[in-house]
DNA sequence: CTGAAAGCGCTTACAG
DNA sequence: CTGAAAGCGCTTACAG
């Protein structure tokens, strides 16, 4: 059934069947309802490959998710695709590795699905350093700053991970603790990672403690296992670590169960702090104590920038979301440490 | 930069050009090597939308997932796109409300789509017995047995439900559990849950225990947050059960937390079991008992059966994945309850 | 308000 | 092995 058969059915030529297709204003009111009752009938719906070759139409957005198991952008991502979907565009989704590379993976994508806009849940500023410039589509990242990157198609939401990171340990500072480990992260100063441990470095150093990351510091991946098995590694080589500071709430998960494991209790012998602020990390036991990102906003406001821009072509912006101490029961102070 | 171009550029005809860039046998080694110089030269991508015009070819896989913070779902999810992706095939996913008509969304994506197959990550077979007769796409169906509806086009994968819910009431009360009670799920009779229902009942009946679902069972959402006040409510009216089986795990860490919250501890005042296996289990505080579903496996040959369908027009099959009941530490004997 | 016609960028018999 | 040409199902000036 095409728009040929429709026409013919109804008497009008394939011109005015389109027209009425995509609501043209110049059709009578009387030729509309004549080939809508036919459409209907028929239950005819136009070729979307026809109509995007005639038109060059760019088809749905495509969003990257950077690293699996993320429970954050799980929940981006869900809020994000209902959105668009009630935005009336389609969503293509690619999961990506942790250290995949998200812009040559959106490079390819690009040339083969001519997207209108471009998504990135997470991603590696260096990636986009090399080779972002080859894309020229709107785009937006999420969870990272790239206004330092000054590329004028990609706008940016992110929290104020260095300022989050300072105010976590300062609050653990408060409680009492001297001795902080820090899981999680890639050493690398492209990650999204790197602003939490130099926030983490400046409140060290604001209230005077030393920060040694090569002992207080332990990479991982954004995973249960992983933190589960980078707490290990902490606790091992710096046994006497009063509080922890998880640089994702998944991974504050797996240090909690890496700790019982090793028979430290949390919060009555070791604290834990995650981020992101997950609803798993309201529902743990212990409750985390955790930086809240919310969700729901960035996946609203990071829709709504790109659509703005494919629509309106407006300048990126980049912007900064409030962030939120959240208190659970997973920090002690150290005076009732045992 | 149109095939046109290149046809130009390279000095050879369209035609041609096309042969090349579909690997068509019959090209000589040399015209081949000097359009593909052409075609790097350019960094040229043909257009999907004329090419898929042209071959009336579909487009892409749909995936619609049923029901958000579903994290079985979601990990099966990733699996398949990537096994998609690896198989050439784009994944178009979907996340519907757990209470919305997933057949109804597939038919209309696939009007407006043209997907090659779909898949289906749970679903309610109501809806396929009322619609799916307008899809006639390859399509799969994971977690729920699609054999009784016989549609020629929709295959399936699930665990066997009703085994998998008998064996963990059976082993509840081998642990010398008599009041159990169930949460999750949705009475209707079309639901996954109303398999897992049938097996706790025959178990009960198996061990000569009564079952009165009013009393024992607390329908809700699969969420963390509708396991914990379902937790509660199930509590309020049926004070003595000593076993809770959750109907999947994300319903059951939710139930522990109110558990705790209620001053019951897991498992020494009451037990708990899950279902699903998810990653989660594996690290919450306590580690869940649960039924595993093979979430890998599921992917890997939910795929395998879709794309089989899609290119041998192969009739619909319908299989059982083997389950697991994993062994945590959120259940205690009776006799040691106190 | 409506029709006839060109053309979007491809693929693929058909000839040679 | 290669080219010329038809055609996939649409949209949209251009006429009238």
């Amino acid at each position: 059934m095409t728009i040929k058969d429709i026409a013919r059915l109804s008497g009008f030529s394939v011109g005015t069947v389109s027209r009425v297709l995509n609501n043209h204003p110049d059709v009578s009111d009387d030729t509309r309802e004549k080939v809508m009752a036919v459409v209907r009938e028929h239950d005819f719906q136009p070729n979307t490959n026809a109509k995007h070759l005639k038109m060059q139409a760019k088809s749905s957005i495509a969003i990257m998710v950077k690293g699996t198991n993320n429970m954050l952008f799980a929940d981006i991502l869900e809020k994000a695709q209902s959105l668009l979907m009630e935005n009336g565009e389609e969503a293509v989704i690619a999961y990506l590795d942790e250290d995949a590379n998200e812009v040559e993976h959106a490079i390819r994508l690009t040339r083969e699905r001519r997207p209108k806009g471009l998504m990135f849940l997470g991603g590696d500023l260096e990636y986009f350093r090399e080779s972002f410039d080859r894309i020229s589509l709107p785009s937006v990242l999420l969870t990272h700053n790239a206004s330092e990157l000054g590329f004028p198609n990609l706008s940016s939401l992110t929290t104020d991970d260095t300022a989050a990171a300072s105010k976590v340990i300062d609050y653990l500072v408060s409680q009492g603790h001297k001795s902080i480990g820090v899981l999680g992260g890639n050493p690398s100063n492209s990650q999204i990672s790197h602003s939490r441990i130099v926030g983490c470095a400046s409140s060290f150093e604001k209230n005077s403690l030393d920060f040694d990351p090569d002992k207080q510091c332990e990479p991982c991946r954004f995973s249960m296992a992983d933190g589960y098995s980078a707490a290990k590694r902490l606790i091992a080589k710096n046994p006497d670590v009063t509080a922890i500071f998880a640089l994702s709430d998944v991974i504050a998960i797996g240090a909690i169960r890496a700790l019982q494991d090793l028979g430290r209790q949390v919060p009555e012998d070791i604290s834990v702090v995650g981020y992101d602020g997950v609803p798993l990390s309201r529902y743990s036991v212990p409750r985390l104590t955790t930086v809240r990102q919310d969700a729901s906003f960035m996946a609203k406001r990071g829709v709504e920038m790109l659509l703005h821009r494919i629509h309106n072509k407006r300048p990126a912006v980049h912007e900064i979301v409030p962030f939120q101490l959240v208190h659970g029961e997973s920090v002690d102070r150290t005076e009732k440490i045992t």
